[in-house]
DNA sequence: TTGTATGCGTTATCAT
DNA sequence: ATGATAACGCATACAA
């Protein structure tokens, strides 16, 4: 907007050259504390505030990093960035989120700020982007896949095992005696939506239970979504006595629903979620789930950012952090058949 | 990262001037066709992207907005971003959003990417600052305060009016017979809450109802406060027979406490909520409340700070939006009284 | 310990 | 229609 001072400016004001200015902002050790102390006492004078512009263009470097988020409205996404911010703020980083709202078009817009130097790297939660797109544009740019990750060779990943996770939360039911289990998803193109399905695929047949399409329904992932198919599920032939959700945002509307239709929880159905976000406990009862450590994914996800950011040898790691599986009042209490630390009830 | 392609490159590999790439690159029409293809092969030959340090620097000018939000979890703000995003891509802005996490510290930190040139603008929805504070540096950038606003004179402001929002929910309420009607609030110290205050106590002297202490309580905004706050609330010697929450957050908390102590919604006792978020659906019954034209408030500030960001003659305008009564589940249907167009009933 | 001078990549003014 | 060249604001190699 208006015009500012300048670094030149502050330097004719404090009888000094730029040079000395440039290096008391950047706290140089070598400026002797009488000429320190002239310089910055015309600079807070005037409120002397550098154009970074300069800088960043000098430095190439511009200590910025993006997250490309699909929305904003993921409790989820907003816990993950606290990590994210965390570990920047360490190293001095500005943490920029932008919204694509899932459009491969607004992504490819936004990630053009890697490429056009705006940003020092980049952390996608959710790309719309194919596996060999991102690994190719990992060889030239610094990318790290959060969560919902492709196969891709020049990319960072950091996630939970999601197969996994999902398998053992399908065990969890199987072991509290259920024998027909819905299974209620989000977006079915989704990399984490298949290992979630195929670890309950696999909790099924390993406890050689039938696997049924007509009990496999998927939406977008809105509450209302949830709603709607556990209404579905329910008026099946042989309906479930049992629905894992693929979030908790789904588990909610399917809570809601089920319990509209006048079946209690978890007595006459029992309902499970996945990621352990604020929706958990905003669902009455609170909701048994898959407990992600999303601060810790963020923090990590940065954490390797931030690596390849500043070494030239660059790693390209595909980090998993442990879940947790967390008893609440969804599902009726009992023993939990699990192969890892599991969570105690809560309330 | 790794050394890049520049524009004085293309310029040799095309065998032009630096100036004719320049011109190619932002679409001057005094460049002959032909030159012009020559140009453009080279650049999608080798994938030439700009360096936008270089013309930011050389413009002075970013074509960027902050947007400071105290948190990333709250839907409604994901709704004032999205018309924020709609507004700005029509004039070519990128939108970057922040977390504060209400620390004054933090947003002052994020603030100095206005006053170091990073930014174009700001719009920021829950300052830490003064009105003081923000009128001073409004006087040197440029600034709105979107949906929780401070008085201040070199800011532009973008809410709606909670104080007549407020009234008319606490008038509906009387209308529908209550004549106890217990407040729950998020953060006092906001002017938004302050101002919700007012409209709540207005109506009840309007009605020459009685004021009572005890029937306000605040807490921080999360829905556990809403929880706890209604049990208080319940247990008061004469209780309420209708709750005002002053977040649909706050009273998805509040509906949940309830039903948790057998009581009927909306039979036994009636929740209103405020902002028409997605927990207002979420909630079982659905929340009566007062929608906020999210998409519309975050589109006009945006707009109010592309004025300011492109015209020298600066506006500082307090634009107020139409809210608007929807009822639903939550509240004993009835006739609303309201001098303003009333939402209609939903599902 | 300090100053001079060059360059970062781009745009824009002024010639031609 | 195109080209030389001077900024933009800052950091740094080199000289002093």
């Amino acid at each position: 907007m208006q015009k500012t001072m300048t670094i030149q400016e502050v330097a004719k004001l404090a009888g000094v050259s730029v040079a000395t200015v440039s290096r008391v902002m950047n706290g140089s050790p070598l400026v002797k504390s009488k000429t320190r102390e002239k310089v910055l006492s015309v600079i807070d004078k005037f409120e002397y505030e550098p154009n970074l512009l300069g800088r960043d263009l000098r430095r190439s470097e511009t200590m910025k990093v993006l997250v490309l988020t699909p929305n904003l409205d993921r409790s989820i996404f907003a816990d993950i960035v606290r990590g994210i911010e965390a570990r920047g703020q360490e190293a001095g980083y500005y943490v920029l989120v932008c919204p694509t709202s899932n459009a491969m078009e607004r992504e490819q817009e936004l990630f053009r700020m890697v490429k056009n130097r705006l940003v020092d790297g980049v952390i996608v939660f959710s790309s719309s982007l194919s596996g060999e797109e991102l690994s190719a544009l990992g060889q030239r740019y610094n990318i790290v896949q959060c969560c919902e990750v492709k196969e891709a060779s020049h990319t960072c990943n950091v996630s939970i095992d999601d197969e996994k996770a999902a398998y053992e939360a399908t065990c969890y039911l199987i072991n509290e005696g259920h024998r027909s289990i819905g299974l209620i998803g989000g977006l079915p193109e989704l990399h984490s939506t298949q290992l979630r399905l195929s670890g309950y695929r696999r909790a099924l047949e390993q406890y050689q239970l039938p696997y049924a399409d007509e009990r496999i329904l998927f939406g977008e992932g809105h509450h209302e979504d949830g709603a709607r198919l556990a209404q579905a599920l329910l008026k099946l032939p042989e309906p479930p006595t049992a629905i894992f959700c693929l979030s908790d945002l789904l588990a909610v509307g399917c809570v809601n629903a089920v319990r509209q239709l006048g079946r209690s929880i978890p007595e006459e159905l029992s309902v499970i979620g996945f990621d352990n976000t604020r929706e958990a406990t905003m669902a009455l009862p609170a909701l048994t789930t898959v407990h992600q450590p999303k601060y810790d994914l963020g923090y990590s996800a940065m954490d390797q950012l931030i690596h390849n950011m500043t070494n030239t040898e660059k790693r390209y790691e595909n980090v998993m952090l442990a879940h947790e599986l967390l008893e609440r009042e969804s599902t009726r209490g009992g023993l939990v058949k699990a192969d890892h630390p599991t969570g105690s009830a809560q309330g």
